[in-house]
DNA sequence: AAGGTCATCGTAATCGTTTACAGAAAGGCG
DNA sequence: CGCCTTTCTGTAAACGATTACGATGACCTT
């Protein structure tokens, strides 16, 4: 754990000069008889690059942020999962950043890119404020939003449609016969909340089923509060027949709350859920649920950044991933072998 | 995105030196009038202070490294979640690596702590070889190894007692009954495949069960090739009774198996699996499963490199989290609400 | 042999901070 | 008023790399 050997140390060792030794290193025209004596100090010595006096010349740190809400939750390390590769193939690490859905703390991450530690930002953004925009357009380094963000804002924006996603489930519960259709919500003021929310009702107009705000039920989106939102919603709504969720920790929460008050899924309920995350397809019965494609949006995401950051001024380019039902026994019974 | 102020900038405008201007950034004894001054400046131009040069004078990252074989695997995704809270309390940043399992490529890792890109690391090597005792002991920043080294190693270590947690997984099917126990491991050359090897041995002596080796079979740590091996099992021994799994994503294997052939479980065979990940809850029938405290572990590794961090030298210290069998429906039957 | 070309090398500046050291200002005291 | 002590501030040298520029010497040409 001692000091390390510096481009000077061999220098001295190879008896040139440490231009000579960077030339070398970097693989720039040499005399071979330099390279030989250099490569041979820089082997004895162990020598390791200095990664952050490079970057300080370089203004590159071959690091890239990815800013989440919450990394317990399954959605976002899918997404970790898909992007990892993807920038590892590409030379850059990189550094995770959890923001407990923190408005501050986000901005915070926004800003931080000023500090350069990194060369580019994925974040996914719960909430979306004025002052994340602002922050976005100053950024100091290229930014790839995961998430709805208003029309014509200025940056890289990876969305999908879960205002079809919802459409799509509700439309495969009504038909397979279910009228009575609960909905159990995370908070309205986050962007997926408000979008499922607005998403469920025009799906209700769609297909001719009247709104009954006694089968809607606001928690957060997880599993423990959606199971306790669940229990309100069915002391309130007893005769539903199904149970849209916002999301999948939600519709597992359902699931151990039904099990528990003894209705049968889908005999009695049919439960469907959003985001297709792992624990869907094991849970029992699996779990319907309405992929939006978090693999393919980390994927893209990382894309991206990378395309950005190799080309530096371009229009900012908006990628949409559709949404996708996952048909499985939470609403048909049939188990998907 | 222009090249942002740096404390030059900020010494032009406020009039002072930039050795002021660092001493007030930094809080120490300045003239009222000079803070004043410097701070306003700073507060104008939008100044953030560039990390990359710090880092070079005071030679502190702030960042932390934490290196795993697979970032798909649940297990590891246990330990990112509980170690990025405990290091983002403490001020440090969380860079991931996923090294697929190939040593070169964690050698790789070891080695790269000399570009001091980062302060410290957390590693859980999948196979622990010569060179990598090697590259630890001459690493050059603090490093932290979960999984078990061989006696004597220096270097601060999370272990767990796979052995034990066998030997409770497998006392239980016996106390249940069940008398064929087939096992089914990983790769025999990694740390875990092998200790679970021996330990499946051993039980079975301790209970005066005879070894068969048709019970046993090797495929690797993941669900589709975890099924693929129970297939070849139970065509080996169609009379067994259970099933031990090295890991859950086998297990979760096995249950998709058993299910497809027509097998009920426990009725007619038991699965029990280890690791106890957020999956064996949610699975049908629930997984019995041996919990080896990923979270604990993830947390202990944090809680020993930060405090190595602070401390420097210190004798290297060994954190052993002990096995807890967690009993579900896959071998009882009856539900755990 | 003188002059020119070319490859190679070393010196020094630079990236943006922190900090040792010395100089300047200000205050206290006889 | 002069001297000493105490603040405070500015200059300059690090940290470890990259790189522009000019110096050096080998080699070729005439």
């Amino acid at each position: 754990m001692s000091d390390g050997p510096t481009i000077t140390t061999i220098a001295e060792r190879a008896g040139v000069s440490i231009a000579s030794v960077s030339r070398v290193l970097n693989g720039l025209p040499t005399r071979e008889n330099t390279v030989r004596r250099v490569l041979s100090a820089a082997e004895e010595l162990g020598y390791v690059p200095n990664s952050v006096a490079r970057s300080l010349k370089s203004r590159r740190t071959n690091q890239v942020a990815f800013a989440m809400a919450d990394i317990g939750n399954p959605v976002y390390l899918a997404m970790v999962r898909e992007i990892q590769p993807v920038l590892k193939a590409a030379g850059y690490r990189l550094v995770l950043h959890s923001t407990d859905a923190d408005v501050a703390d986000e901005i915070d991450v926004l800003r931080s890119l000023g500090e350069r530690y990194v060369d580019g930002l994925i974040m996914i953004p719960l909430r979306v404020s004025e002052a994340h925009l602002k922050a976005v357009e100053a950024a100091r380094a290229p930014v790839v939003i995961i998430g709805s963000v208003p029309e014509g804002t200025r940056v890289d924006n990876i969305r999908t449609d879960s205002r079809t996603g919802v459409r799509l489930a509700l439309d495969h519960l009504h038909s397979l016969g279910r009228r009575r259709i609960g909905f159990v919500n995370g908070p309205l003021d986050t962007v997926p909340g408000s979008a499922r929310s607005t998403a469920y009702a025009e799906a209700l107009t769609a297909l001719g089923l009247p709104y009954d705000e006694n089968l809607v039920e606001i928690g957060d989106f997880y599993r423990a509060e959606g199971a306790a939102a669940v229990s309100r919603l069915l002391a309130r709504a007893p005769d539903l027949d199904a149970i849209m969720c916002a999301n999948d920790l939600i519709a597992l929460g359902a699931l151990d709350v039904l099990r528990r008050t003894g209705r049968r899924v889908p005999e009695d309920v049919a439960v469907a859920g959003m985001d297709d995350i792992d624990m869907a397809a094991v849970a029992w019965p699996a779990l319907t649920s309405v992929s939006l494609g978090s693999a393919e949006r980390g994927r893209a995401a990382a894309e991206l950044l990378l395309d950005r950051l190799g080309n530096g001024e371009r229009e900012p380019r908006v990628v949409t991933v559709p949404p996708r039902l996952v048909v499985r026994a939470s609403t048909t019974g049939e188990e998907t072998p």
